[in-house]
DNA sequence: CGCATAGTTCGTTCCTCATCGAAGCGTTCT
DNA sequence: AGAACGCTTCGATGAGGAACGAACTATGCG
């Protein structure tokens, strides 16, 4: 009956579970892919490529092809603010969970993020790489720095056998609240840590499971 | 798939275009019953109680009983600063209608809310009536002043006839964005504007139209 | 008590919209 | 060119939920 702005339409278009996901994947500020997006969501690409095209009509996303891929990123501030209202209003009025403890120990400390690891291992490796310089970082961008190519030579990997994605790329994690590594270099330490069996992915679940030995290992290989 | 808040389950109760009339109605801060809301929203009554019932579920909303009347309010400002923020985003990104103009103007000169008179003239009549210290407003509340029985009388309007609900009440004019009077009185000047046929309603609208010497008549009783 | 008003609950109907498989485009790599 | 990949469009299916009428509870009035 009211007149004035169509709040229902734009709090619809976060009101659906998938929506909320894929809003909330992206309230790090890296743009993300419509199948990185897809996976956030847990639904199909199909199911991810209508969704977005109703952020789209709805004005809630930019998008940025490059080739055949089209990264997709919030408008602006202003939505991402709105998004954090929510949030808190879902905090204050959701069940009183208990602090940061340990709602899901495993899923925080390393998990599967579309296909590189994220959770509190994954940050740590990051920020070890940056250390050493291995990695540099630059603002938003991670390149490789000048020892990388030999540095992870040595561990088995070539950090130039997929050169169609970008190879390192900042991915910003839930539970720590910074960054960790993605892009084929990322996806190539994930694939070595499952390969080498230092740790198995835990079945339905996004969490990764160290074994006491392949934690040792790792960190004398990430994180020396 | 992201753990955290539930945040579409906030913005879906949002989302609904009912529910969102409801909370836009209560953004003035003024409690209301669920058959004003229910008005307010365009549905029936139960359909409204039903969606009450899930604002009250999701938190926020909250209720204070008074006889058989159900006063429903915002849970608290939180809540509140999420409903403008959903609302920035949404004149930002919504049609860009031209600026306040005159969308729908007979709405905005006088309309009907609930039972009594809204829009301009409903606004400029309460600050004539304070300025004449018929009433006095006293923070959120409206009282009558001393003259109140004898002016309301000249004019046929018995103040003291109907003293279940509050004879004056300030409701917040959303196209003005200033009160305007509620309760009993207001009421009784919506009918008396209706029998006197200043004006008449439009039809499927809640609009009022008043005849040019209808609006003559109005201004002389009430603007003068 | 009986009647009126305010609200909720129940049950049914109906429609929207999320979902996915299959097929269709455009890009990139070999 | 052909094959692989990323993404969108189309069509069919299904479930959730918004809507209202009717019946029920509760409060107030005479």
């Amino acid at each position: 009956m009211r007149e004035g702005p169509d709040i229902a339409r734009i709090a619809s278009l976060v009101g659906d579970p998938a929506r909320a996901n894929m809003l909330n994947a992206l309230m790090g500020g890296t743009a993300l892919t419509a199948s990185e997006l897809a996976l956030e969501a847990g639904v199909s690409l199909p199911t991810a490529s209508s969704h977005l095209g109703k952020l789209m009509e709805g004005g809630l996303l930019t998008v940025a092809s490059q080739g055949r891929h089209r990264y997709y990123g919030l408008a602006g501030p202003q939505v991402a603010g709105m998004i954090e209202a929510i949030t808190g209003v879902a905090e204050a009025v959701g069940p009183k969970r208990v602090r940061p403890g340990p709602r899901d120990g495993a899923m925080r400390v390393a998990r599967v993020c579309y296909d590189h690891l994220a959770g509190e291992q994954a940050v740590a490796m990051l920020d070890r790489l940056v250390a050493k310089n291995v990695l540099v970082r630059d603002e938003q961008e991670i390149r490789l720095g000048p020892s990388a190519a030999s540095h992870f030579a040595a561990i088995g990997i070539d950090v130039y056998t997929k050169p169609r994605r970008p190879v390192c790329r900042a991915c910003l994690d839930w539970s720590v609240r910074r960054s960790h590594l993605a892009g084929t270099l990322g996806a190539a330490i994930l694939e070595k840590i499952l390969a080498e069996k230092w740790a198995r992915r835990e079945k339905d679940s996004r969490a990764v499971i160290f074994s006491p030995p392949g934690r040792q290992a790792f960190e004398r290989v990430f994180l020396s």
